[in-house]
DNA sequence: TGCAAAGTGTAGCTTAGGTTACACTTTGAC
DNA sequence: GTCAAAGTGTAACCTAAGCTACACTTTGCA
């Protein structure tokens, strides 16, 4: 189609807000291995939480709390596995690896500090709560870092 | 297996942190619609910019922009398209139904309102850019509020 | 001691979202 | 006017993540 110049040269845009097209490939490309990410991050933490709080993590129960079935929480489980996060042999649970208790102290730690982040602005602590899940995925460090100072400045 | 009691029943876990089940729950699974709908969402603010910015939104454009491939970006349209988000005709561009329209100017006021407030947390401005595209499909309109109030109040 | 209920695993299916490869349109430049 | 380059569309393939259905283990309790 040898592309028309009429409309795309340069930066004579009406309201000139679009961002360089590599600049926003480069944002829309980390959010989509957040996204991808995610689902890992949430799995180790809850692991982490269950084995702590109940001594020990079961397929059903990490589905129960997921609120999917139990085997698509078995199948992410293989996934876990894959990824060197955990381990778990037929019919006796689930376990961290070293490498996943690392993932899951560092997850549990954004979720706290995105939750107080949010609730310091007046977020509810609910809505705090439930965003958060979502949220705490695409914090990158620097946010993360921003938002440490942010609330010790504000005491 | 007809559960054992001993480490699972009523609340005297040792570390007393996780919510009830179904809380949890519905929280992820929130979570997880958020996610389904943030691909839909990206994809008709960036068309709206486009058509507001160049005056046609092409599918090659579109997919670069978003870092994928053209083939990704016209099978992702369909699914706009089946949303009765967009109307495209062959070789022809994409354009935005009135409900299209009005979900772009609702995400696009959102992406300004969480970058801004990332920034009033010192975030800086590349880092929260980057952040929001993420963040951003995650935010209730509770904490939306609470956003803008914040933002307000602060001058 | 056994057996039913709960938990676990697997197979087969679906949708979303990504890829490459290849064929077909369109259109600006010559 | 031609025609090559750019853009567009489609097919075939992949992985992730969800589901239901069904078979197999485990284990508390009668
Ligand atoms: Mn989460
Ligand atoms: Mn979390
Ligand atoms: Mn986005
Ligand atoms: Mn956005």
């Amino acid at each position: 189609m040898a592309r028309s110049p009429s409309a795309s040269d340069a930066d004579h845009s009406a309201t000139a807000k679009l961002p360089a097209e590599g600049t926003q490939a480069r944002r829309f490309g980390k959010t989509r291995s957040a996204q991808s990410t995610a689902l890992l991050e949430d799995y180790v933490e809850l692991i982490a939480d269950l084995l702590a709080g109940e001594g020990e993590a079961r397929p059903t129960d990490i589905a129960r709390r997921l609120g999917v079935s139990h085997a698509t929480a078995i199948k992410s489980i293989s996934r876990l596995k894959r990824a060197g996060l955990a381990t778990a042999r037929p019919y006796r649970g689930v376990f961290l690896t070293d490498k996943g208790r690392a993932l899951a102290d560092r997850v549990r730690v954004r979720h706290r500090l995105v939750v107080d982040v949010l609730q310091a602005l007046g977020v509810p602590s609910e809505a705090a709560e439930a965003d958060a899940e979502g949220i705490e995925h695409h914090v990158s460090e620097t946010t993360l870092k921003a938002f440490a100072q942010f609330l010790k400045a504000r005491g």
